[in-house]
DNA sequence: GTTGCGCCTTAGAATCATTCCAATTCGTTG
DNA sequence: CAACGAATTGGAATGATTCTAAGGCGCAAC
């Protein structure tokens, strides 16, 4: 199978998504954004470099870096952090935590009930208004999966 | 009122902990240490560097950095991080959550019932072995409190 | 009470992810 | 086509943290 489809049309309007914040939808911007989708292993931006440079070798990892910073400023993705490590991109809108193997580094997505999120935030006394709750797990996973 | 107690024997065994480790109490280790527990705002490297030089005046910022991975290493201090941000520095042993206020950048500890916290656990599918949880809530925070 | 030895501290260099900058290129509009 | 701002690029700069090498200090054995 190929690494990308040549001409696909993304999943959702990418394109879209940044004219509604007034920007332009260029070459970079839509591969740092496929390979994001084609991957959900919440790559560095150095990952995501590795993985763009074969497709658009004259890339530079000062655009990725910006590119990376746009789609989380239109919401298309998430910025993960874990501990001071360099941060990683995450393509998974809904709400969910995120499990950090100690063992292989790796990150996975956990997904979690609505009524969780609720009952956290119900628990923040008056005055504390949050936009955001990150919930980061820490420790072994078994799975054999990847 | 001073700033510091001059001769108070710490509130916990600083000392105890550390030997338990096989580590020397030291005047940096104990001042650090005081630093955290007089003020519990989360201070960064920096900011207990900037505290304990007055009454430690020779002390380094490579000893702070020192000390304060040591007091981690010894569970007598947890590290909180924020974004990529400096490290944050929290004497606050029992599980709690961090709310992160925008508007200001200060950091408030959110206590947070160990239910709750179990029922995150359970949520982990199977494989999935935690040994630590982080949350951390990111908004605005009205108190009136420093 | 001296010596030995390992733990600690220290100053400064090195690291590394990220940001900044100035210069060029590209797209779109007039 | 000409003009203009947006986007990209390579390289320099930043900033928190870590590393390194050199001294100092405390404690135990002689
Ligand atoms: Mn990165
Ligand atoms: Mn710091
Ligand atoms: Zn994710
Ligand atoms: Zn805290």
């Amino acid at each position: 199978m190929s690494t990308h489809a040549q001409h696909a049309p993304h999943p959702t309007g990418l394109a879209q998504k940044l004219a509604d914040s007034g920007l332009r939808s260029t070459p970079q911007r839509e591969l740092v954004y496929d390979v994001l989708l084609t991957k959900r292993d919440h790559p560095t931006a150095d990952e995501v470099f590795a993985r763009v440079k074969p497709e658009l070798p004259g890339i530079s990892l000062a655009t990725v870096y910006n590119c990376l910073e746009t789609l989380v400023q239109c919401d298309l993705v998430r910025a993960v952090n874990f501990e001071r490590g360099p941060t990683r991109y995450c393509p998974n809108l809904c709400p969910h935590a995120h499990f950090h193997d100690e063992a292989t580094g790796q990150t996975h997505d956990i997904d979690l009930p609505p009524v969780l999120f609720a009952k956290l935030r119900a628990e923040l006394p008056a005055g504390f208004d949050a936009n955001a709750v990150e919930i980061t797990f820490r420790g072994k996973a078994k799975t054999s999966s990847n």
